[in-house]
DNA sequence: CTTCAAATTGTGAGCGCTAACAGTCAGGAA
DNA sequence: TTCCTGACTGTTAGCGCTCACAATTTGAAG
């Protein structure tokens, strides 16, 4: 820096200032000092900043299972939209959501001094954990539900469910069955509540519900019960006409079962999943789906991280971020009563 | 750290030196600073150690396609990595391997210091952009072949494909089908490669190759035509009794349109995957795979990283991880040569 | 031409740590 | 006793930056 004020003629101070945008530098200034950074290829010293400022700039990211679709892109945003914002990012992925591996991944981030810690915790027992912790530094939650109070960000899960299955009963069906995640979720359970929701709010029945742990092989055998249930009521008319899976992993264990068993999708019977990983719109046939918008999750998610740290308040507060419902074929509308 | 000196009754210098185990420090003054250290929580400022010592102990990671299982689990490996050997990473996602997106996450890691990148890079693009770019700092690619003169830790593909496919011979099959990944990734090469290297060693016929993208839906498209040409020379004891699929994922394609098509897996017709995604063990049936052992592949790559860093060597080198053969049922040996 | 405030620039101190060197203290050899 | 060596501990000076403040310049009003 030093080297970049003597070659432009000015102080360090004002070469500083170049650099952080201060107002009062004149644009003459700006221009010879911007030049000399460019030919001189200065890279201001984030250490040194970090040390005078006191500010790191730099925040965690804690997450559980980084190997699903769900976490990974969730860790993405974030990560992306703290870049946006001038923040470093580290992420520490645990295998397991224990109280102690969470202690130990705040410790690490701590010891670099991380000025905030986005933590993608999907599962109640993690959020639990997290909420017992004392933490070194602000925590937002991503997923975590908002049963706690840490502050955090959220997919509107119950209403995703509620749309989807919304979407199904206004197609023509009287009934719509749910295949749910394991119940250590919260978006399990927040899915499968809104399916309920929805379902009492128009009046239907509300089936068994089938439980599955998110993988393609749950959703099959799923399906296959669901697939013995149907052909065993055929000719009786049977409730059993649409489907909405929890995820789109577990929709396509479903899809084969009830290829398999000779049912066909959507005339037989209907499915839609939840998610929208990227081949669900190359599945046979095309899902019906909820696409979460994670680059958005990422940036409230560092909003609300930014607002604790930035301002210091200390109310917890939670967003919510729409869902966004996505209609294939898997659901095509039903035109008559499904035939006897 | 002064607080710590001024308690323990020591300088600031000796709280540095049991901080940084230096050897000179008697027993006596160690513990007494250790527990004051414990009984004020103090915590070393990583700042102004960075500023002192001139080192930022922090990693890049720069990855691009990270929510696909294989990349996902590098870098959980090689941030694990970093991390047991005491460095911070950050992790910087690319949706595009395109050369200004490459450079532009090279600068902002660069803008923070770090003092190595690892690059994971399967695509044969990525690295060819990354060989193209005056790095700041020592790059390690990872799954990057070592084609080019970046030195890199990989996975030795060519012999997982070789594993795999001397299994199968061994298993009593006269040749071999593939369905490759595709062309531009060096993954999916190395393992066409050497799939054909193990048939021509053990003088069996080559078959025309199939192409999928990795994804189960191109896995299914593949297994049809598998299938269909199976069952087209039914009786005149076809050649076509094993597949070895390049990745899981497009396997369960496969299985599903083998079993579609009235083929047993393994009676008819046997098939291998590469991987072993967690799911593999669960596929019907469980899946014979390679397993990639992601935490010695994040070991190594930091590893070499931090002998580059380090000792300032300039020789690249290129790590090979052995692969392992998971065998499950998919490829049951085959006892009698195929029922015409 | 003076005066003052605003705009711009420069100066010195210090963020918390480590490297290098300078002490201090013991204990054994001369 | 005196000296010296080695083990330990303390002192000082930065690392490269920003903050607070001081100094300077500018330009318009008096």
């Amino acid at each position: 820096m030093t080297d970049v004020a003597r070659v432009a003629g000015v102080s360090h101070q004002t070469v500083s200032r170049v650099l952080s945008d201060h107002p009062n530098v004149s644009a003459k200034t700006r221009a010879a000092v911007t030049q000399v950074i460019e030919q001189l290829g200065y890279r201001r010293n984030s250490a040194a900043r970090a040390l005078a400022t006191r500010r790191t700039h730099t925040l965690g990211v804690i997450a559980v299972n980084t190997t699903l679709h769900g976490p990974a892109s969730t860790v993405a945003g974030v990560q992306e939209a703290a870049r946006d914002r001038g923040y470093l990012t580290s992420a520490v992925t645990l295998r397991t959501a224990t109280q102690t591996a969470l202690a130990e991944a705040m410790q690490h981030l701590a010891g670099w001094g991380v000025e905030g810690i986005v933590a993608v915790t999907p599962q109640r027992a993690a959020v639990r954990a997290l909420a017992a912790l004392e933490a070194p530094c602000p925590v937002v939650t991503v997923e975590g539900g908002h049963t706690l109070d840490l502050p955090g960000v959220s997919l509107d899960q119950n209403l995703g469910a509620r749309m989807i299955t919304e979407h199904l009963l206004a197609s023509g069906h009287t009934t719509v069955w749910h295949v749910a995640g394991p119940p250590d979720w919260l978006e399990s359970e927040a899915r499968t509540q809104g399916w309920e929701d929805a379902l009492r709010d128009a009046g239907a029945e509300v089936p068994p519900l089938l439980r599955g742990d998110w993988s393609p092989l749950s959703g099959y055998q799923a399906g296959q019960q669901l697939a013995g249930r149907v052909l065993a009521s055929r000719g009786r008319g049977a409730g059993l006409t649409a489907v909405f899976v929890a995820n789109d992993q577990m929709a396509l264990g479903v899809l084969r079962a009830l290829r398999e068993a000779g049912l066909r999708t959507p005339e037989d019977v209907a499915v839609a999943g939840f998610d929208d990983i990227p081949e669900a719109e190359f599945f046979a046939p095309p899902l019906t789906t909820i696409r979460q918008d994670f680059a958005s999750i990422g940036r409230d998610s560092i909003g609300l991280l930014l607002d604790h740290i930035e301002s210091r308040t200390d109310e917890s507060t939670h967003l919510v971020v729409a869902p966004e419902l996505i209609v294939r074929a898997s659901t095509a509308r039903r035109s008559a009563p499904p035939s006897a």
